[in-house]
Parts: structure tokens; C-alpha cells; sequence
DNA sequence: TTAGTTTCTGAATGTCATTTTCAAAATCGC
DNA sequence: GCGATTTTGAAAATGACATTCAGAAACTAA
């Protein structure tokens, strides 16, 4: 079932209602990888959906989240940012604070080990985060270089 | 040396001046492991010392953070805090949803692990995050009680 | 100690992302 | 289409963080 298809049946079982407002996000969202803060996606929508405010982007989003085609990230910048995510495809991020790039990894090992400091201290684990912040390759290159 | 004789050293290099009011802030931060909120470290200060202002234990956590005997942590939940910090020992956390409970772990593999996966995306890494969320034991009890 | 310079304090205000409100509009089952 | 319910979008509210400013306090040199 892809993410279209699991929002729609649960806007059904939830009650709500399918507009096309909550359609036009959806597309957009899913149509690139970034990982969308509420005002860029509100941005990018404005361009081809000017009618489409704020205030629909953020309670949109906040729905993706909801039925788990998404997830909620803070990378600390003072903007919530949303990501869709297959509900299989755990990852984690590096993060350049020079110059924005968000890279995604998967290491196994490390989530074994989580598992492993929560029995230690009897932690039953929800979530985790883990993010890893510094320089990308080229951002590197030109602070040695300057 | 202390973190007191830290801070001193920091302020007087920085031309700044020792008040009565940020020695009276150090103490009540370093005399507790609570991982304080400003919020949280106001209104303790205030039972004893009812005339410092909101915006002065703000600044001075800044400046804990600053001269580095503190560093500032976000668990999600809206509220920066601030912990006391020796230099040499670093560690992650895992944090209870339900009662907050804060339980400091290190894991010298993972920190390994993290450095590999870095090299592999060629990031050079300048600080991590790594929180692990859930119930402790307690309330992972209660909640299956209930 | 004291005068002079600089920094600090605390109340108030500003900022900014997020969240809520509310009246009008849209959706959906019948 | 009708009616009950949800949604929308503009505007306002919220709340944590950050700054302003005038009076107070701390340092510095004589």
C-alpha cells in the first residue's frame, strides 16, 4: 500500500474528509526528497496552489504524521521539519550546519547497541534520535581553503 | 580546576564583570544533576532569591554554555536545558516520555560507529545528538497495570 | 576611597515558529 | 440536493527565546 493509498484510508476511518487541498500537499511532498520545513513546503506549494494557506500546510503535515507516512524532525534550526518515511525504512541523519545537506544512514549495529543500553538501564525504547552534525565533504574543502 | 574557578577565569578574560546574582545562579546549577530549563531554574532560584529576573538566568545559562562548563540539550519537548558538563566526559541520553526521567549512558562503540559511518559520507563531525525515548521500568509497570 | 568607565540587571517588549480561533466554504452520506 | 460535519484561510494567540534600555553595580586607575 503506498502513502497515498494509507492516507486516504485513514482520512476514511478517522472520519475526516478528502479535499483537494490535502491532495495538492500529499503530491508535492512526496514529489521530492527533501525534508520539508512547514514554511518551505507552504512556499513551494505557493507557486502552483497560491490559494492554499499556512495554517492547511501545517495541520496537513501534522496528519502525514499522524498515520505514519511521515515523520517529524528537529535538526535543532528552530524549524520542525517532515519527512515521508516507509514505516520499514529506519534511518538516521548527518547533517552539514554550513551548508544544509541532510544525508541519510542505516547502521545496524548502532541500533543493536541502543537495544542493548535500554535493557541495561530497563528502558522500554519508542523512539530514538540520532543525528550527527558537522561539515559535508565540500563545505570542508572551502573552510580549509578560505 | 572547578567549574567555578572555570567560570571566573572566563569572565575576568573576557572583561566581563562577577555579580552577585551569576555566582548565586553557578551554585544553585551545579548544586543539583537536574537537567535545568531556564523555566525550571528561575523559579527554583526564586524561593531563595526572589529579585533575580528571568532574563538574567537566561543570559547566564548562555554564558555556562559559552565558557563551556555547561552544554545545552534539547529533548523535544519545547524547553532547551542545561546541564553541567566536565569536558572529559562525554555521554547520551535516554529519556522517559512519561515522568522525564533522565538517565545519562555512553557507549564507546557506538561513539566508533558513528566515526565510520562519518568517514564513509566524508563528514567531518563536530557534535552529535543521540537520545534514546521511551518508558523506564516504572512507568512501563504502571502503564501495563493499569 | 573615589570618580569614571564599563558592564549588568530586571522589567518590559520584540521576535518568530507554532498553534488556535472562527466564519465561510467544501465534503459526503442519504 | 439537503443537512450534518469537517475543512479552510486569515487573523490572532501562544510560548519559548532574545533584545532593549535606564538605573544599579562592578571594576580600574589615581
Amino acid at each position: 500500500m503506498d502513502k497515498i493509498a494509507v492516507f486516504n484510508e485513514y482520512v476514511r476511518s478517522q472520519g475526516l474528509k478528502n479535499t483537494s487541498q490535502r491532495m495538492r500537499i500529499l503530491e508535492t511532498f512526496l514529489g521530492s526528497k527533501a525534508h520539508y520545513s512547514t514554511e518551505e513546503l507552504y512556499l513551494k506549494l505557493r507557486k502552483d496552489h497560491p490559494k492554499i494557506g499556512y495554517a492547511t500546510v501545517y495541520r496537513t503535515l501534522k496528519l502525514f504524521a499522524e498515520c505514519g507516512i511521515a515523520i517529524e524532525l528537529d535538526f535543532g534550526d528552530g524549524q520542525t521539519r517532515f519527512e515521508p518515511l516507509n514505516i520499514d525504512q529506519h534511518h538516521d541523519h548527518l547533517v552539514c550546519t554550513n551548508c544544509g545537506l541532510i544525508v541519510e544512514f542505516t547502521e545496524p549495529q548502532i541500533e543493536k547497541l541502543q537495544h542493548q543500553v535500554a535493557e541495561q538501564y530497563e528502558f522500554t525504547i519508542v523512539r530514538h534520535r540520532h543525528e550527527l552534525y558537522g561539515l559535508c565533504s565540500k563545505c570542508a574543502m572551502k573552510s580549509s581553503n578560505h
